[in-house]
DNA sequence: ATGACGGATCTAATCCGA
């Protein structure tokens, strides 16, 4: 038996869904969580995933920003949201499936950016940040002996070699200490795995992000791992390998984010 | 210089991303 999923911040589902069939007819996955749809409910492109097999859809859109949705080939057997911080905003979608003989919840995340200026009395985006991730310590990776998965765009880069230039980016927001640390806080205090460090070694760059602002993303790879894959302890044991699509960064028309796979064996 | 692009929206100029 094995289970796949992908997360990807696809900024603007309706304008690359052509780009999300080319990857999945060619990376198949089992399921697939994405972040930024940037629409609402009823302008999701439901369809076009239910002609690629993917007919088990769970949308939480709104309109013009933010939003996740989770699209799956097999059955979701439950799902809901949490309104983090109490906003209204689209940021999280919780869905059950099978994996193997057990059930689990998946939680797929997008967490606030933060703003430019990391300080929280006058920077009012970077507060939302750290009181969303405070409600976030909460998480536990087993619940009521279920386990669970959390996946998407987190806005954060907690190691070194998850930036381009640790020193450099210190005081940037998604790299400053009290993001970084709270993120570890909440990975520990919740009992999570990183996945995708437990595949790559702490000491390699690997980046999954990389801004629109540079005129060749390429050139000098000043990228950040903002988007990430954690777990139970239990299904870390079955993780088979993860795979970092980064030439997505290179496609027609391109998210700045690029997918992320996680796959099992169980 | 990190670097100045790209998405959605009240289709023009503005907000937002990180």
């Amino acid at each position: 038996m094995s289970f796949s999923l992908a997360t990807w911040n696809i900024n603007s589902v309706r304008l690359r869904i052509g780009l999300i069939e080319d990857f999945l007819n060619t990376h198949k996955v089992d399921v697939l969580c994405l972040q930024e749809i940037k629409c609402q409910n009823d302008q999701f492109p439901t369809k076009a995933f239910q002609k690629m097999g993917y007919e088990h859809v769970a949308v939480h859109g709104q309109k013009g920003y933010h939003g996740v949705a989770t699209v799956s080939k097999h059955p979701i057997l439950e799902s809901h949201s949490k309104d983090y911080c109490e906003m209204g905003d689209s940021r999280h979608i919780c869905t059950t499936h099978n994996f193997g003989d057990e059930k689990i919840d998946l939680h797929n995340f997008y967490v606030p950016a933060g703003g430019d200026e990391a300080d929280p009395k006058t920077n009012p985006k970077f507060d939302h940040k750290l009181k969303f991730l405070d409600e976030m310590r909460q998480l536990k990776s087993v619940t009521s002996g279920k386990n669970s998965v959390l996946v998407g765009d987190l806005n954060i880069a907690p190691l070194e070699n998850d930036v381009w230039s640790h020193k450099q980016l210190l005081k940037v927001v998604s790299h400053t200490p009290i993001e970084t640390e709270t993120l570890t806080e909440i990975l520990d205090g919740g009992d999570w795995r990183d996945l995708i460090r437990q595949h790559v070694p702490a000491d390699e760059k690997l980046f999954t992000w990389w801004s629109y602002r540079s005129r060749d993303w390429k050139v000098n790879d000043r990228g950040r791992r903002l988007d990430h894959i954690w777990s139970a302890p239990g299904i870390a044991k079955s993780l088979q390998k993860i795979e970092v699509i980064r030439e997505a960064r290179d496609w027609v028309k391109p998210s700045d984010h690029v997918p992320v796979i996680a796959r099992f064996k169980l």
